[in-house]
DNA sequence: GCCAACGTTGGC
DNA sequence: GCCAACGTTGGC
């Protein structure tokens, strides 16, 4: 079992649809690192759900569903998606700012390279992260 | 809205 | 294969 972070836009595509969906395909990824992230994550695998830009939090969890396969929304062929599913949300959300005051997260990619929308979690990480947030 | 960080592109 | 220019992301 593998641990991960997804990041969303909320004013691209909020937590609250992600629930209301049930489940989507996490398209449009066009960065290689974060694909790279994605061909790694194997059915089951629990990723954060951040919010970016707005918000600043990690709001809630989600699975793999699917695992890597071509991403349609892509003309050039050269990325792929993968499926995930709404798990639970986060008692209280974390927040970036609580993250970066917390010592044991200081190597958190999210913090490291704020750019990279997959990213991974190591499993202590998510143990604090999943603590902080009332699970 | 600004700007730093960083990935990608394209000319050489 | 290097590197400058450019575009995008995301925190502040």
């Amino acid at each position: 079992m593998a641990y991960w972070l997804v990041k969303s836009e909320p004013s691209a595509y909020s937590w609250d649809e992600m629930v209301k969906d049930g489940a989507t395909h996490w398209s449009g990824v066009r960065n290689f690192q974060a694909a790279n992230n994605m061909k790694a994550m194997k059915k089951g695998d629990e990723c954060f759900f951040y919010h970016s830009n707005e918000g600043k939090e990690i709001v809630g969890i989600v699975n793999v569903a699917k695992e890597y396969y071509p991403d349609p929304t892509d003309k050039e062929g050269r990325f792929g998606m993968v499926d995930v599913k709404a798990a639970k949300p986060l008692p209280r959300p974390v927040t970036l700012k609580d993250i970066k005051a917390t010592k044991s997260l200081e190597n958190l990619a999210l913090v490291r390279q704020s750019r990279l929308s997959v990213c991974p979690v190591t499993e202590s990480e998510w143990r604090v992260i999943c603590k902080m947030g009332g699970l």
